[in-house]
DNA sequence: TCTATTCAATACGTGAGCGTATGGTAACCC
DNA sequence: GGGTTACCATACGCTCACGTATTGAATAGA
């Protein structure tokens, strides 16, 4: 179950990692020295050789969390040939790493720590920059490509606030796929619902 | 600038209010009874006469919040007469109170803790219910109602958390307006742009 | 084999926060 | 005015977490 079974000494990433893990499942406030020890199968003092102190682990925590939410999101999601796909894919990751979720939710809720919030802020930065790219890429001009990442990506948050809050008020299920259907045909320019089963919706004219 | 000068002897609501202010601050853990007992210009042993330990408080702060955030705010958006107007109205109530919207990310953060995560869940699902009920007074059937009103509902949370985590990314000053007109544009059915000064946006044609 | 380096265990000191116990002081009641 | 009640202060013990200091063991290199 544990990992520390297979390695038998520890690596500054090791405790990084598991900083990132306990930081997912229990908050910021969870990055506690002998707990995460404990979880390790070692005592405070691999710590303490490894970084100076606490601040240092959360500083390689952040960095590993930063690289992996935009350059490796950003890449993979740079795969795709065209903008619609990307910014569906995007909408996708949100449904798919539920650990990622978690993480940004508790790094931003600690945003007001220096530390963490300029690393959210650039997290930030740079996913609503990718955004505006691709809705740019759709025939866009900046000012509404920008409205359209800004409220694209504040439904990503949203989704992801409501998913972890009260799960049960999100659609899931038979309705889950008709839900994202809808979503994308709100904010993907173009979009049509490929089943075209939403007869009498979609137009408010009754 | 304390409001401990006021009043000479202090009430459990003191200490529940002067609870939901720092949680709103710093967080649930800025919820500390020799704190909160310093802030308010006394000791614990006035807290532990109100309260009989630090559970009780939370217990109360969340009474109050949860009645705040449903009731209360429910009551005065179902002033408005139709629909589009409450609905508009509670998108208003986003930017206006702050601290209301601290308060939301702060209990939904630690909504692990049973006793605020059943709070935080039922706050939810009465905002959302109250905003199925708009939609479907707007004329639509009740499963594109909820639809609608997760959407829009995850577009408040979403923004909320934007505004606090990076509040330089989300349009402000001039081009606040417009945001928000395209934000209601897409929202509620039926909405146009009172100004129509979107010529050219608005339809992605170009 | 001897030794330096790497990694980890143990023991200790400090501070913050919770909760308890007990004492103090006004106000009010009779 | 003596006593009860309401409200608060002070002092204490406990736990948890951070950080330091010191010791221990394994491994690699010479």
């Amino acid at each position: 179950m544990h990992a520390h079974t297979s390695r038998k000494t520890l690596t500054a990433d090791d405790w990084a990692d598991a900083a990132l893990d306990a930081i997912a499942e229990g908050g910021l406030d969870a990055v506690a020295v002998e707990r995460l020890a404990r979880r390790l199968g070692v005592t405070k003092g691999s710590f303490y050789w490894h970084f100076s102190n606490r601040k240092a682990l959360l500083k390689a925590a952040l960095k590993r969390w930063e690289r992996q939410q935009t350059d490796d999101v950003i890449a993979r999601a740079a795969m795709e040939t065209d903008g619609a796909a990307r910014i569906d894919r995007l909408f996708r990751g949100a449904d798919g790493s539920k650990r990622a979720g978690q993480l940004y939710l508790a790094f931003a809720a600690v945003a007001k720590e220096p530390l963490v919030g300029a690393v959210v802020r650039r997290v930030n930065q740079r996913r609503i920059d990718f955004m505006v790219e691709n809705y740019q890429a759709l025939g866009l001009e900046a000012r509404e490509a920008r409205q359209r990442a800004v409220l694209s990506y504040s439904v990503y948050l949203g989704t992801l606030q409501l998913r972890r809050d009260a799960p049960e008020l999100v659609p899931s299920g038979p309705e889950f796929h008709d839900y994202m259907d809808y979503i994308r045909e709100v904010l993907i320019p173009g979009f049509e619902a490929s089943g075209e089963r939403l007869a009498e919706s979609s137009r408010h004219s009754r």
